[in-house]
DNA sequence: ATGTATTATCGTATATTTGCGATATAGGAT
DNA sequence: ATCCTATATCGCAAATATACGATAATACAT
């Protein structure tokens, strides 16, 4: 195919998209999970948790990262990352702002 | 690369992936909206709504079904697409438990 | 200056996703 | 039986995602 064809959908069905698609994978989640549990940590707390080296887990939290959902301060040679509240706040709202909407009950059993 | 080591993560963590994958393209969001506003309609009316062929709209539409997010009731010659209501609120309900967690604030500005 | 620890990035291999046209399939109408 | 309409599937190409080892970069300690 080539040329994705995302830019002609709105500016709203992409931020959307653009979140999930940063939430699509358990390795994420797992990541967002701990870091709410931790309340921070650096990126070897985060390797010795998951089942991936440590360079899968650095790409992890670098499109959490790209998706704002998270934030690294450097701290010496460590970084220390956790959740970026203001932005997982926004974030959760949008998300379930779409999820919650209903639609009236189908005419047909479809 | 090669194995992916999604099955090493937990039910509950690979579920919310899932779900969010399917909803992870401008498309899908696009489409689960209008089902939304038009309650059920024939995959040709997403087709005249999408910028996208009919062969990837059809692909699109497999995935949400496949997700569980949307059935589709065939109907003579056509196939009636709708949410299926409890799919989606159960799905909303998972997701929004996992983005409403609130982590206590981090010690330091990270 | 050298070494150590931590993290990011590069290069690479493979898998998956996105997209389209062409074709197959199924049901309804003539 | 034949045609038409609607949808799904196949085959293919390009883009993106996933994963790892190796290497670079950074900061601290000796």
């Amino acid at each position: 195919m080539a040329i994705t064809k995302v830019s002609e959908f709105s500016s709203k069905e992409r931020k959307i998209a653009t979140l999930c698609k940063a939430l699509a994978h358990p390795a994420r989640i797992a990541i967002i999970n701990f870091l709410i549990k931790k309340r921070e940590c650096i990126c070897g707390d985060v390797v010795n948790e998951l089942p991936l080296s440590q360079s899968t887990v650095s790409q992890h939290l670098k499109e959490l990262k790209n998706a704002g959902l998270i934030v690294g301060d450097i701290d010496g040679p460590r970084v220390c990352y956790c959740i970026d509240q203001q932005k997982w706040n926004e974030a959760g709202a949008l998300i379930n702002l779409f999820l919650s909407q209903k639609s009236k009950q189908a005419v047909k059993p479809c």
